[in-house]
DNA sequence: TCGTTTGTTGAGTAATTGCCCATGAGCGAA
DNA sequence: TTCGCTCATGGGCAATTACTCAACAAACGA
């Protein structure tokens, strides 16, 4: 985690810093000599500026490449709305470009004037999205999470992106106080049945827009390293054929929730409507190309931000 | 004016280039081997992608002493909107700052889903300004010219800043097809009367927002400059109590259109209702201090975006 | 076809920036 | 008060970037 709460002073400084690099074009030096510091100082300044995210950069230009891959995407999958970023081939992140873009998106519901409820998924790069997000207020909006804020150890689940969004948004948040598994079919009835898990999960299947990572599966994936399932779950369900999960809803290679037990123990709400709303998925990457490609032939989303190199495998595959 | 229309492979280059250095965060090296170019075209790309405006940068952080400013100038006046940006105390431009907070908040009104008509004035100030604008399409709003097209040399004017604007963005444009000084106030009636004309003038009456700059006077100043005026014309006018300008309609210290025959042939349209719209002013610089105050106090301009400098000038006199 | 012009390229070099480190100030605990 | 710790500072230096220049190539016009 990044440092928190810099002195604002020290922010203040920092973004008047940023200014001058970035807007005003002024050099280091001349900041600093402007400012009354030395020239290292306004150095850490200006990066400053740039790590606590008061810099935004943004591309205003519709590279071609991407925009065509978009729209194939678009007419191939019959999705509602798909952006491409280019790819960074010397990169193995599966967050940098689709952060920034999803950051750009998400504001882009939130800054709409009529009220809506924007429903979140979770994951790394739904997180690495949502620390991109500026400041805004938008009291109109909610902001509800589909899946369960504690970990297996009973600890917070740290990828549950609703927290780190309330950091940055001003708007009602509804987390879902609920495991991400629970132990059985019947102690899930159970606990949606309570009044305010009740609730939460009927605002969620109202959502007007939903943003969710897309998962692969594999002792590697994000349900083992996060300690979700044990290596021989995972094994058990990779030979029953599962490929992905979004929000824990594990699908096969057609992208149809799999019958199996596990399935039946995730407490995460279901995936808001694709018909009615927009639900928009969110993965770049050569692991996850299975488990993208079944997540989009199966309409467990209607719309995707994803790389070149993802969107090329979509076309051929 | 800048070289327009590099071709638009090259222009996707460098919006490539662009993205890999600004938000994915590569080196120009590291470009240069991706896109197989050398260093030293990567590095031309990615300052091409700056100088076409591809790359975006703003200031997400309300500087605090910005902020205090505005809000001070906004009770004092009695303004609906005020927006002051760091000083550059290094940098005498009088548009640096002014137009990149003056391009946002044009952007901002134009992405509204309502149809607007934005009125636009003239200007150094202005046209810096909206060369700052992204392309946008918004075919439901309309964008009208305040102040003539043509020039005292009968060429087509410079600073009419509407022809900028329909460069990048995409909607209704209607100039205003007069000179900016006819020879006399019958000539103005006889003009103003034509149908298309009075089409234009009615709209601009009607306008959701106008932004305009604000003009000093003097030898030095615009209308001098740009030829509208004549030296001794310049010096009878401020010996009769004249400190700024603007579209060309001019005021004294008080912000009162002053009794002159320079006013009765201005051939702009009148600037649009104090009460019923808004109307922003671009300036700062200590050139402009008396112009921007007068302006301000008369109410000749509801709203303003200037820098620090100005705002506490203006705070303290 | 042959200059001429315009624009692109890579090399070299100057300017600028990023990072490491030693220093010392500030502060709490002993 | 002194010790030990943290952290901001500025110097120095390596890495990175921007600029200038000369060569070259494509486009153009006679």
């Amino acid at each position: 985690m990044v440092k928190r709460s810099e002195t604002p002073a020290r922010l203040d400084d920092a973004a008047r810093a940023g200014w001058l690099y970035y807007v005003a074009g002024r050099t280091q030096d001349e900041i600093a000599a402007a400012m009354g510091i030395s020239r290292q100082s306004a150095q850490r300044l200006v990066s400053l500026a740039v790590a606590e995210r008061l810099i935004k950069v943004r591309l205003d230009h519709p590279i071609a490449a991407c925009l065509e891959l978009g729209s194939q995407l678009r007419r191939k999958f019959g999705l509602k709305h798909v952006e491409v970023v280019p790819s960074d081939p010397a990169s193995s992140s599966t967050t940098v470009g689709i952060a920034e873009a999803a950051a750009a998106e998400i504001e882009r519901w939130l800054k709409r004037p009529e009220p809506i409820v924007l429903a979140i998924g979770t994951g790394r790069t739904l997180k690495a999205a949502v620390d991109q997000l500026p400041a805004i207020e938008c009291p109109n909006h909610r902001i509800v999470s589909l899946t369960g804020n504690i970990a297996p150890d009973g600890s917070a689940a740290y990828y549950n992106v609703i927290f780190s969004m309330a950091d940055a948004v001003k708007a009602r948040h509804y987390p879902m106080p609920l495991p991400v598994l629970v132990t059985s079919a019947e102690e899930r009835e159970l606990l949606h049945g309570q009044q305010l898990v009740r609730s939460t999960l009927n605002m969620s299947a109202q959502a007007d827009v939903t943003f969710v990572g897309i998962g692969e599966l594999g002792i590697d994936g994000p349900l083992c390293v996060d300690g979700f399932l044990e290596k021989d779950e995972m094994m058990e369900l990779m030979r029953g054929g599962a490929v992905g999960e979004i929000c824990g809803w594990i699908f096969d290679v057609d992208g149809r929730l799999i019958d199996n037990p596990i399935n039946e123990r995730v407490a995460s709400a279901p995936i808001p409507s694709r018909d009615a709303s927009m639900v928009i998925g969110l993965a770049k990457g050569k692991r996850k190309f299975k488990a993208i490609r079944a997540a989009v032939v199966g309409h467990q989303i209607n719309a995707l931000i994803t790389d070149e190199e993802t969107a090329e495998f979509l076309l051929k595959n």
